[in-house]
DNA sequence: GGGCCCGCAGGG
DNA sequence: CCCTGCGGGCCC
């Protein structure tokens, strides 16, 4: 069957949905392998060179990378095991299946919506719940970036949930009532605001604004509430969505899944105004409309803000339960986007709506994307409700915030609106206490914390064997099995004795500290993310090999660890099971050993190197030295 | 899990 | 000062 990845666009062909094309290490589907490489053949809109790059990680894939020996082909080495074999491309965002397998979100939301509920890889099957929501699988989206680029990136998303303000740290005077101080969050919005910039403040919050951590808000920090959220300044109301003024631009909306008209595509997305609700009865909100939107107040100031051209800051809440996009947990900071048109449409409660085009312009990846660079000027996409659209509006003047074509990034073309309120009062004076209660993550630098991203959440280290939740969160199969031993699935009850009641279902959250997600189903029978842990494998033999040009000086040539592999003949992935050697951990030994873990550990010793490290920078070698001491403690462990 | 209740901040 | 609001805990 054909296939036109939505990513790439490109054509491909690809095999029956349940045909092995590609497998770990032991293709068993010859006929879908000539067939995909027949396909890449007949594609007249490929280059030679890029029809031969196709073929190769195609045959790459089913050997082990075992073959690749240019320097160009290095990233995709430790990258090829995550590429996605519906359109042989590495996925922009990872989508893990049950069975292990990888694809792009785009591919795995087309495949699926043509219902076909099994693996394109093994014809596993693919819970309902997967298809209709899957979620981004962040480790393999750190494992791409580190593949794709040995530059450390600023942005990548803390990987721990913060937590700041602990209730007996809020002022006394705060609580206004005996309620409040009961559910202690019920007055967190009057918790400090960390960053100086003004309440009207547009665009991202940089460094200079934050002057405790001095790093600003970071795309992909992620907060456990709407109210953690605000402390930060990403957006600061606790219940609405839209921050703004009316005659003066909107600065951040939140993403939670309130209207149900909203349309999320990630790099844009199509967001309802506010109002139209009946909130009478002391109500905050209402899921259904009584009246017609208007373009005033919050949805006047997004207009104004479409108007201009500003930044507008947007966060990502766990509640937007339709979106492949929106954080498993707690509240995300997703960077900035301008909004291109703004309308309105008959809803799909039948009333009028106000509708807004978001397109992203950060100068940070989105924290879904592997990319390793932020946005580029982009086409709008084709929006199909525009053609029953009234109140159309278009940005007439230049933007404020746009792309600097010199640079290469987005800055604000026009001086950014002065800002019609003072920092004040809120402003914090004493965070005394606060600053030594600092964690160890806020203290990571950037390739830590993507060291932190491929780290088992469970037992800390790097993870060997990782399977990927359902929920998207990736740990070592080790670690699940031990987390979730002795448990099992259903709770048999009877009733005084007398007759069974309906076995109940027991409930297993994901061992991530602040993901509620039943991932029951995912452990039930777990299946090793073979790409994920591939990728991984590579890099740390990347790491290595950088390190030994560190420690040691050049003395042998030209002969990288992959060649080596392929010579001895040695399988690419060292000890599956992760068990066995003294260097593990107690519990790790408890565990049982994983299917297919038939093969030897291959110890590389420290004389290999390879000539393409000589040409690596201090800045690699330091940081990569950083990750060669991570494994060494992962080892020593 | 759904409905209810309510404090709070910010706009107007 | 009143109104609005894509929260969040609690109770059922």
């Amino acid at each position: 069957m054909e296939w036109d990845c939505p990513d790439c666009s490109s054509i491909y062909a690809v095999g029956e949905p349940s045909t092995n094309i590609v497998s770990d290490g032991q293709s068993n589907g010859s006929d879908n392998l000539i067939a995909a490489i027949r396909a890449i053949e007949a594609d007249e809109s490929l280059t030679e060179q890029q029809k031969n790059k196709k073929r190769q990680l195609l045959m790459n894939k089913g050997k082990g990378v075992a073959d690749l020996d240019d320097d160009d082909h290095m990233k995709d080495k430790a990258a090829a095991h995550l590429y996605c074999v519906i359109c042989i491309m590495l996925p922009e965002r990872p989508i893990t299946t049950p069975c292990g397998h990888n694809f792009c979100l785009k591919c795995f939301q087309k495949w699926t919506s043509r219902k076909n509920l099994t693996c394109p890889e093994c014809r596993g099957p693919i819970p309902r719940s997967v298809a209709s929501q899957p979620r981004i699988n962040a480790a393999a989206v750190v494992a791409i970036r580190m593949a794709k680029t040995s530059k450390l990136i600023s942005s990548e998303a803390l990987k721990k949930v913060h937590h700041f303000v602990h209730n007996q740290e809020r002022p006394d005077k705060a609580f206004t009532t005996e309620r409040a101080k009961k559910t202690g969050k019920a007055n967190a919005c009057s918790g400090k605001i960390f960053v100086t910039v003004p309440p009207d403040h547009f665009g991202p919050i940089l460094a200079e604004n934050d002057p405790d951590r001095k790093k600003g808000v970071l795309v992909g920090e992620v907060w456990e509430d709407r109210m953690e959220c605000r402390q930060w300044g990403a957006h600061l109301p606790h219940v609405a969505g839209i921050a703004g003024q009316s005659e003066y631009g909107a600065q951040s909306v939140a993403l939670s899944g309130g209207y149900e008209d909203d349309e999320d595509h990630g790099e844009w997305f199509l967001y309802t105004g506010s109002g139209g609700r009946d909130l009478s009865g002391n109500k905050r909100t209402n899921k259904y409309q009584a009246f017609d939107q208007k373009f005033d107040k919050m949805n006047e100031a997004l207009r104004v803000s479409c108007k201009k051209g500003y930044p507008v800051r947007v966060v990502r809440s766990h509640k937007e339960k339709r979106s492949s996009y929106a954080p498993s947990e707690g509240v995300r900071y997703d960077g900035v986007y301008r909004i291109e048109k703004c309308w309105r449409k008959i809803g799909k409660q039948e009333h009028k709506v106000c509708r807004y085009l978001f397109v992203r312009c950060d100068n940070e990846p989105a924290p879904w994307s592997s990319d390793e660079h932020g946005d580029r000027p982009r086409s709008l996409p084709v929006i199909e409700e525009l053609k029953a659209a009234t109140d159309l509006t278009e940005r007439k003047e230049d933007p404020s915030w746009d792309y600097d074509e010199e640079e290469s990034c987005w800055k604000w073309k026009r001086s950014p609106p002065l800002s019609r309120r003072t920092m004040d009062t809120r402003n914090p004076e004493d965070k005394k206490g606060k600053r030594k209660a600092k964690t160890s993550a806020e203290n990571l630098s950037g390739r830590d914390r993507l060291l932190k991203g491929l780290s088992c959440t469970i037992c800390r280290n790097i993870m060997r064997i990782p399977v990927t939740a359902a929920c998207g969160h990736s740990f070592c199969k080790s670690c699940l099995e031990v987390a979730f031993s002795g448990q099992t699935f259903v709770r048999e009850r009877t009733c005084a004795g007398r007759r069974n009641l309906r076995a109940q279902k027991i409930v297993m959250k994901c061992p991530d500290p602040q993901c509620q997600i039943d991932i029951s189903e995912s452990i039930k029978n777990p299946q090793v993310n073979r790409g994920l842990m591939g990728t991984i494998e590579s890099l740390k033999l990347e790491a290595e090999d950088d390190s030994k040009v560190v420690q040691n000086p050049p003395e042998n040539k030209a002969k990288s660890v992959y060649k080596r592999r392929k010579t001895n003949n040695v399988p690419l992935l060292s000890n599956p099971d992760g068990v066995g050697k003294d260097d593990k951990s107690s519990e790790e030994q408890k565990s049982k050993s994983v299917s297919g873990g038939t093969e030897d550990e291959m110890e590389v010793e420290s004389s290999t190197t390879s000539e393409s490290n000589l040409k690596t920078t201090a800045t690699k070698d330091s940081s990569s030295s950083t990750l060669q001491a991570q494994l060494n403690d992962d080892d020593l462990e």
